[in-house]
DNA sequence: TCCTTCTAACGCTTCATGCT
DNA sequence: AGCATGAAGCGTTAGAAGGA
């Protein structure tokens, strides 16, 4: 467990409060027709990372500064003692790391403010989209093939596939210290969108997330959110 | 030969900027 | 205004290497 400044501890305790009521089942169409109607990235393929973006914007507005602060030409999700980023990660993946962000906008803000945040969003996604109809439905939401797309045909690489279903199963507050970095991995994040490589970000390894954890939001009753998913729905989605 | 693990490379969209 | 370009947002994923 991380011993964080007290400023720091504010910024976590503030954020608790405010999203301890955040719904916690995300149904694929539902969310990207809301994340349409507010005009925010709802074409994105991983449209429920950008879903807790997005209900971590409206409910920390009031108490944090959004979006946060831009260091070169990376800009922090918020902004309140220290820049906080807010992701999310599906805990069934194979793979257990979470890509932060820039690794020099990274130094420059923990230089700056002697910490960064990160607000974490632990999600069981259903990753069942095998017949692609979720996929044809947002391509049709979104009026046909893109260019990256038709790009992507003609280079012959395959679509990844779409989860239609995200479940908020607990939320991690981490706070990174310079100290930490030593901890991070990096990743080069491959191809952009005009097919140069990209600058270098540092990457978390949540198996050892241990040093790093000011706190932790779980919803009553803890992983007890599998069962809403497969009996198809619990009462109440607002559970956290 | 069939797993599992490791790691390099990839997937898709948005936004800002500058050129014509 | 419309388009091209580049840099960023969010995310894995495929395939090689290694071990049983």
């Amino acid at each position: 467990m991380a011993t964080p400044s007290g400023a720091v501890r504010e910024d976590v305790d503030a954020a608790k409060r405010l999203l301890r009521s955040l719904p916690t089942r995300w149904e694929g169409k539902d969310c990207v027709l809301k994340l349409k109607k507010a005009d925010y990235n709802w074409r994105q393929t991983e449209w429920w990372a950008f879903y807790f973006e997005f209900l971590c914007r409206e409910s920390l507005l009031k108490e944090f500064q959004i979006p946060g602060e831009r260091i070169g030409t990376t800009t922090f999700d918020a902004r309140r003692s220290v820049n906080w980023d807010f992701k999310g990660k599906a805990i069934r993946a194979d793979d257990h790391h979470a890509i932060l962000n820039d690794t020099s906008a990274m130094q420059t803000s923990i230089a700056k403010h002697g910490a960064h945040g990160m607000i974490l969003a632990l999600c069981d996604v259903e990753y069942n989209d095998v017949s692609r109809s979720f996929q044809r439905w947002h391509t049709r939401l979104k009026g046909g093939l893109s260019g990256y797309e038709r790009d992507r045909i003609a280079r012959t690489s395959i679509s990844r596939y779409r989860k239609t279903r995200a479940v908020l199963a607990e939320i991690l507050f981490l706070q990174i210290t310079h100290r930490d970095l030593a901890l991070l991995g990096t990743m080069r994040q491959g191809r952009n969108s005009n097919g140069r490589p990209r600058p270098e970000k540092y990457m978390l390894d949540l198996e050892r997330v241990g040093p790093l954890l000011v706190d932790r939001l779980t919803p009553p009753g803890g992983w007890r959110v599998r069962q809403d998913v497969e009996s198809g729905g619990g009462a109440d989605d607002r559970a956290v």
